[in-house]
DNA sequence: TAAATCTAACGCTAAAACGTGTGAACTTGT
DNA sequence: ACAAGTTCACACGTTTTAGCGTTAGATTTA
């Protein structure tokens, strides 16, 4: 099977083949468009057993991306779609990771940094083994069982209500625990990014950020070029509470001017990778 | 290098080699009982090379088993060892989950239940999802590990500074945050229990557990046979703050006897493999 | 009740992770 | 400065795990 598999390319009207995540990525996107598909239908175009079918769909489910029912699976809320951690993970890491190696370059070695549960700060927290010792603080599981064993870093979790989409803890208890630290640096990305305010799509992180913010020294704000110039559905903060902004360098060169015409620092991250 | 290398057995005064886990602890064991010794001695003893050695020390000397100096190895405090969660995790495996079947069977589906950061709740932990639908408070990482995918459950996750050797959340962070919570039924394990208290022997673990004493509308202490009739440093609580106390089959009768003369609730959960 | 759908259990395969040794480069103590 | 000690980077074999399909049994729907 698959011999042309590799690429990520294709943007047919069949998703085809993909192993694990990005098939289970495309098979969202497929049921998105249809609105509603059968079994049947996915198993045969994704090329694989209706018992996978069913497997991934699972999972999908209680992501909370589609709707399962008898014989098939209906689409569920978009918001919950794009803001999909799985999906997410996947996209602009180029950008994450030039963004994430500028920010850790921000962190001195002997202060704290605390982060959320964006893709962009697990990225940077790959590089905190950089700058120990180091206290971190965070709420995001992924990021906690990747520095857990790291020595030179203390570790302090924000505990909270886990929830699956996100692979972090929030609610109440969260922003308490945030509410009771102070940290020298504080590292938010948010899904969107106007000229004034910065946005996110769900209530229960847009809590958490502010909560992060207003307990920073200095707080940081990392978002890759496509956020910029978009609004989502809440309002975290205006752009004065950050201290800085990183942006990576495929950024449009208006989109930066308009910001620092603003008199917002700017930092912009070079792109290595293709 | 090793023909020989191969086979298990061998009971000598050799401590012998073993993978892993179980050559660190052996290795463990070993500089505790001589107090110091030389990697060359250790690569020896133990029939593997000496970076093996280094790598194997470095791991024992995060969890504050024992120091390293250049050239070898001396002794820690023996409480930590005693107390390390990797010593713990291959111990008295079917007691521990004798009682853990035993302690499922007190929770209601729907109901809400907190533990701590001890290998018999972690056993408590794997048997939940057969309670299910269940909210679960817990401050240990691999529970936290454990129960993050299982469908059914609400876990909330404690904060708190991260002891590796404990793999769990503690401190004032975490008091706090168990403090500010209620749940139906509190799970605590000690490392020691008289015929009127419990006992354990770290100050920051005995904190946590106390508040979650204070924060369980029932508390049930699960405790293998190996921990009855004995104490250490600091008292947890007196035994009047469990509601249940349960112990495997391999308890003494006397001991049982002993806790029930106190008007205490003891219930003996059988063992049943060997 | 019959047909379709779903789930649970097992086994296979490929990929990832782990543990270990080797030799080279780097540190440290004397 | 030299030798012992330590760390780093890599290779290689083993073990574990993840993903998928198949079959058989359970459940649902018409």
């Amino acid at each position: 099977m698959g011999i042309e598999g590799m690429g990520a390319q294709q943007v047919k009207s069949r998703p085809r083949a993909a192993s694990g995540a990005s098939r289970r990525q495309a098979m969202a996107e497929h049921v998105m468009r249809q609105g509603s598909v059968s079994m049947a239908e996915l198993a045969e175009t994704f090329e694989v057993s209706v018992m996978t079918v069913h497997r991934d769909l699972d999972v999908l489910e209680t992501q909370g991306m589609v709707r399962k029912f008898r014989g098939g699976a209906s689409a569920q809320a978009t918001s919950v779609f794009e803001s999909n951690i799985a999906y997410r993970k996947t996209a602009q890491t180029a950008e994450k990771e030039a963004i994430a190696r500028h920010v850790v370059g921000l962190i001195e070695p002997g202060s704290s940094v605390m982060f959320d549960d964006s893709t962009t700060a697990l990225a940077v927290a790959r590089h905190l083994s950089e700058v120990t010792p180091l206290t971190v603080v965070t709420n995001f599981l992924e990021a906690i069982r990747l520095l857990a064993p790291v020595p030179g870093i203390r570790l302090m979790a924000l505990g909270g209500e886990y929830y699956p989409t996100h692979d972090s803890f929030l609610g109440v208890a969260c922003v308490d625990a945030v509410e009771a630290m102070n940290t020298d640096t504080v590292v938010v990305s948010t899904s969107a990014v106007s000229d004034r305010h910065a946005f996110h799509q769900e209530q229960e992180i847009v809590l958490v950020k502010r909560a992060m913010l207003a307990s920073g020294t200095r707080c940081v704000l990392a978002v890759d070029h496509t956020k910029l110039d978009r609004v989502a559905l809440h309002r975290v903060a205006p752009l004065e509470a950050f201290d800085v902004i990183v942006v990576d360098s495929r950024a449009p060169a208006e989109a930066i001017e308009r910001l620092r015409d603003r008199h917002h620092r700017v930092d912009v991250a070079e792109v290595t990778e293709p």
